[in-house]
Parts: structure tokens; sequence; C-alpha cells
DNA sequence: TTGAAAGCGATACCAC
DNA sequence: GTGGTATCGCTTTCAA
């Protein structure tokens, strides 16, 4: 073993142990003999010059003696460009379904060299966080539409980002675009409860912060989805926790309703819960459909109608984010991602 | 308005519309008629040199203007410091337990204006992930212990990590840890059905990827529970899907069961449907109990036993982060951060 | 109050 | 084959 490391005891704590300083290349170069030049060319394996073999052998093993790691900020200064993508860290509110999406994502990325790196953007709203992105000069940048604007994907492109794809209901100007229609998925729901019969219709609206962007679509679309029928909507303001749910199913009776669309099945799950200890039968005297298709749906008695959304593929948008790196100047794409189909189950 | 951006009608798509290049500090001072220090001293509110207010305008105006973005790489490079915090992006296998914990932690290292990224490092393993997040340079890394060995530890602080802080059933050489003892969630899952009565146990074991960090010291643990007793543990391997939990569940009789801890509430909920689909009676021919204690076991019927895991608070942690920033040469800190308490309902 | 210039670490062109 | 060296964008000391 070259080099151990010695663990030096350390009575005074504010004293750093070992305060020797980060290796760079210039450091393995002259442990190993050679210019900064040879270093590079050796770690990088550029085959456009030829280094002997005894040299690299030296230049390697300097480099691992010194724990020698390059340093991504000079490389991609020096290149003017990296390959990172970045994506906001989603709000701790995202689900399942989004929390697949990403990992699926970063794996298909992954593959195309890229790497995925999610900042974590708390509280910064609009410009700000685009402008706090754009700081990191990545290549491309993927963020739900509600986080950016026109100005923000305007302020990523000026700075050197070659593709921005925005996720949301509606397209932002000069971002590709994968359009996920929330609404569809409102209407899509109500929809079935009204072609099922049912005419009083409740949609539960979940009171927790940071689902308005998914939520006030949904019970846009259940609203659409009667509209101009005899059929009416109630929203239905709904805490994610037992009391709260049970305070509204002790409720159910005066609201005269026939049937709900609880958000998505986690919802679901909380309501009807509280709806069958309140001595409600389902779907005789509530439907019930939720959203998401999660596994919970399937496993609960009577089984959760539900609406399957179908996320782009991880693939497919990785492809897509690549297509347009290489060639920044095509027109944006638009892509309707969300497929929004009822699954009927028992519950409806 | 004094800048308008002219849309290019482009109808050769292989042709970037407006190849204008990135503006940097040098195109402000140009613009506003200064030099690029003043540009610096302006934007950064440099205190310690005193600009005068008609220059600072300009300077503004022009930042503004040309939609000048400074570039991170080059700040820190000069700066020699970053307050990036790194942390591994979660593998698509993370509970709404590590959701809700990485985003609260966000939210605190926010607050002392650190910068959370989750680096999205797919497929890399030990050693070569602890380069990848090396050449980033950050300030401080948080990680499960299992992506992290002592080498990594030390390849971090060696290019510049300032605090690693490790996530996982021991501490690593070198680094804080947060010492999350997966093994107490089994043993004190099986001691209680153990204590109830049963003696025939089984211990459902994830078929899915990824999981294994977690499920292996929880089968561990439910092994030393017993061990000793006259009761016995069979590992029970499970797919998160019905067909598999129907399959097992069909087999139930003839393994002989009066028991099983789930490895967590999902699981238990897949499998006590399957069980009461079955015909079996909870807790009565089956008890169960599972863990993370999560909203859902509380909707079960009957309610779900589980263990509730008390994460460390984002707070505290970010606290710890930002003590060993300030002190690298401090002792390695130990704190065990997970809280396994039984919970008791109906189901055991 | 402002400007010139050094230098952070890595890369790639051009000489030798 | 290998070594100087200019350069990326930014900060900061020192002079003016």
């Amino acid at each position: 073993m070259p080099y151990v490391m010695v663990q030096i005891p350390n009575p005074s704590a504010s004293e750093s142990p070992l305060p020797r300083s980060v290796p760079t290349s210039a450091d393995v170069a002259r442990l190993a003999g050679v210019s900064r030049a040879t270093v590079s060319y050796v770690l990088n394996n550029t085959d456009a010059v030829r280094i002997s073999e005894p040299t690299r052998r030296r230049v390697r093993e300097a480099a691992r003696e010194l724990g020698y790691v390059p340093h991504a900020a000079a490389r991609s200064l020096r290149a003017g460009y990296s390959r990172m993508v970045l994506t906001p860290a989603p709000s701790f509110a995202a689900g399942p379904l989004y929390t697949r999406f990403l990992s699926e994502l970063q794996w298909a990325l992954g593959r195309l060299d890229y790497t995925v790196v999610q900042y974590g953007s708390v509280g910064l709203r609009g410009d700000e966080a685009a402008r706090a992105w754009a700081e990191l000069r990545p290549v491309a940048v993927l963020a739900p539409g509600s986080d950016l604007g026109p100005q923000g994907v305007e302020v990523l492109k000026r700075s050197g980002a070659r593709a921005v794809v925005t996720l949301g209901p509606e397209a932002v100007e000069g971002a590709h675009a994968l359009l996920a229609d929330q609404e569809r998925v409102g209407r899509s729901a109500v929809r079935h409860l009204y072609d099922r019969g049912r005419r009083r219709i409740g949609v539960v609206v979940p009171a927790e912060e940071g689902l308005d962007a998914f939520s006030a679509p949904r019970l846009a679309g259940a609203r659409r989805a009667v509209h101009g029928t005899d059929a009416a909507v109630t929203e239905l303001p709904l805490a994610y926790e037992e009391r709260d749910a049970a305070r509204l199913a002790a409720r159910w009776a005066s609201l005269g309703l026939d049937a709900v669309f609880t958000y998505n099945d986690e919802y679901a799950m909380l309501l009807m819960r509280a709806l069958q200890d309140e001595g409600l039968a389902i779907p005789g005297d509530a439907a019930v459909i939720g959203a998401d298709d999660l596994m919970l749906g399937r496993l609960l008695r009577p089984r959760l109608s539900t609406v399957h959304l179908e996320l782009p593929s991880g693939r497919d948008l990785a492809a897509l984010v690549d297509r347009a790196v290489h060639d920044p100047g095509a027109a944006p794409e638009r892509h309707k991602v969300l497929g929004a189909a009822v699954v009927h189950r028992e519950s409806s």
C-alpha cells in the first residue's frame, strides 16, 4: 500500500486534523514527473495524442496515490458546456407516480451519459428559481410548467441551456412541452360518475399546500364534465387525516351527494374508510372514484375505480432531451403525455 | 423596454435561431462602461468598497438588459468554496417517509443558505459514486451508508468535503453517522408478536431490488428476537403485486404460521388483503404487523399494528451539517435516529 | 471611486 | 511523445 493515512489524535477539536489541500492535476503532474498536459491526456484517454505506456502508468499511479478527483467546475468552465440535466427536487407532496417517473428518467438519461441533478429550490419562485438554476449552466432543464414562466425559459436559454422541457397543463413559450392535462383527469372521472347515473357529485380538494397545481384543474375539469347537464358538482375541502375525513363523512347525509371524485387514490382510501365507518354503502350510497391508479386501490374493498394516468416513459423523454440538446434550434415539441383512462372497478 | 427579442422564423430547423453567446460579467461591464471589478462589486453588494449610486444603477441595468446570470462554476472555482450539499437521489423504491425527510432537510438547509443537490447516480456503486460526487466539490455530503464505504468518505474529504454524514445501520469510519437501526425494527416487531403469544412467525422479504439494505437487517432482527426461544421465523419472499400475494396466501395454511411481520405497511396491506380474501381471520388466524406507520395502516380493517419510525428532524440534521462544516476537525458525531416504537392496533 | 491584473483547475493548441 | 501556455468566468488585492 503506497500511502497510509495516519489518524492524528486531535485534542484541540477546533483544529482540522489534516488540512492537506485538495490535490490538483498539477500535483499529479509533479508527482509523476510530467507536465499537466500529459496528465490531462492520460486521464481522459485522449486518443489524438499518443503517450508511452510507462508514462501512462506513472500518471495513473500518481493520481491514485494522491486520491486525485478532477474538478467538475474547472472542467466545464474550460469546456464551455456540461452534461448536467437539471430538474427541481419534487416538493414533499410528490406522489409515488412522479417519484417513479423521475427515477426512470434518471436512469434513461444516465444511459445517454447525462447527469441528472435535482435542485432543492425551496421557496424559490418563478424567475428567481430560473436564475438559480441558470447559475449551474445545465445543458437541459426539465421543470413543472408551474415553476417556470416564459421569462424563466428565456433566462435559462440565454445562459446556455440547450433544451428546456416543461411538464404541465399548458405549453410555455419557447420550451418543449409535455402536456399533462389534469383537467381531463377530473373530466373523465366525473363523466364516468355521470354515466353511471350519479347527479350530485362531490369533488375532494386537498387542503394540503402545494397540490393546487393539480387539484384546481382537476376540479375545473369536473365542473366542465357536468356543465349544461342536470348534475351538480360540490367542492369538498379535505385534509389528509382521519379526523377531517370522519367529519366529512358525518356531514355526508346532509350534503345530499351520491358520488365523489376524491382527487386521487390516497384521498379515496381515506374518505372511503370514513364513509364505511359511518355505515354508508359503497357504491350504493356513494360512488367513489380516485385517480393515479395506485396499487392500493386494487386492495380496497370494494375495489376502487380510478383514473389511470400514463406518464411519459423515461426513455422517450430522455430521447426528447437528447434530440433537443443536439438541435436547440428546432421548433418546440408538444407532447400529450397524460393518458387519462377510467378504470372501472367496484366502487362506482 | 430596452431590449426586445425578435423571434426569427427558422425554416432550416438544424440551425440555431439565435446563437447569441452567454453574457458574462465582461459584457455587463462593457455595456455599463465600467470594469469587471466594478460589476462584481455591485452585483455582490460588496460593502468593503463604495460604489456611487449612479454607477450601481448603470451596472444593474446592464445586467438586467443582457439577462446576465453569474456562472456558479467560475465563482466557486475562484472562491475555492461552495455551499452545495450533495445527496444521492433516492432510488425509486424510496417510500414516503424518506421523501418527506429529504424535503424537510432541504428546507432546513435552505434556511442556512445551503443548496441541496440530489445527484442522480444511476448504477454507480461505492467508490465510483463517491468519485462522481467528489467532482462537484460539495461542501457536505449526506448519503446512505450502503452507498459509501470508508474509502468513499476518504475520497470525499480529500476533495474538500468538510462534512460527510452517513445514514444507515452502522457508522462509517471518518464520517458523522445517523444510526438507523433497521435490525431493531424487525426485532421490535417480532418480539411484539412473540409477546402476543405467536410462535411460528413469517417475515416478508420484498422481492424488489434495492430494498435489501433495509429488508436484510429487518429479517436479521426478527431472527434475533426469537433466538433461543421456542419460536421460529420463516422467511417469506414476496413481490409487490396481487398475484404473488394471492399465491402466498393460498399456501398459508400449509406453512403453519400464526403471525407475520410484513417488512412495511404497504406490504402489510397487500398481504392482509390476500389473506382476508383467502378467508383467513386477522389477527385470529394470522397476526400481522407492518412498519413505517403510514397513514394507510390506520385505514385498514382491522387497523394495522406497526412499528413507528422516527427519522431525524430536518432542522436537527441541518444543524449537524452546519456544525460539521464550520468545524471539520471535530470528532465524528454518532446519533441514533430511528426510534422504533411498536404501535399496537388491531391486527396483532 | 474605479481599474488592471493575478489566479482558481482543467484542457487543447502549437512547438519542440 | 511531451511540455509550455492561453483560456474559460469570476473575485479580490493593490494601485491609481
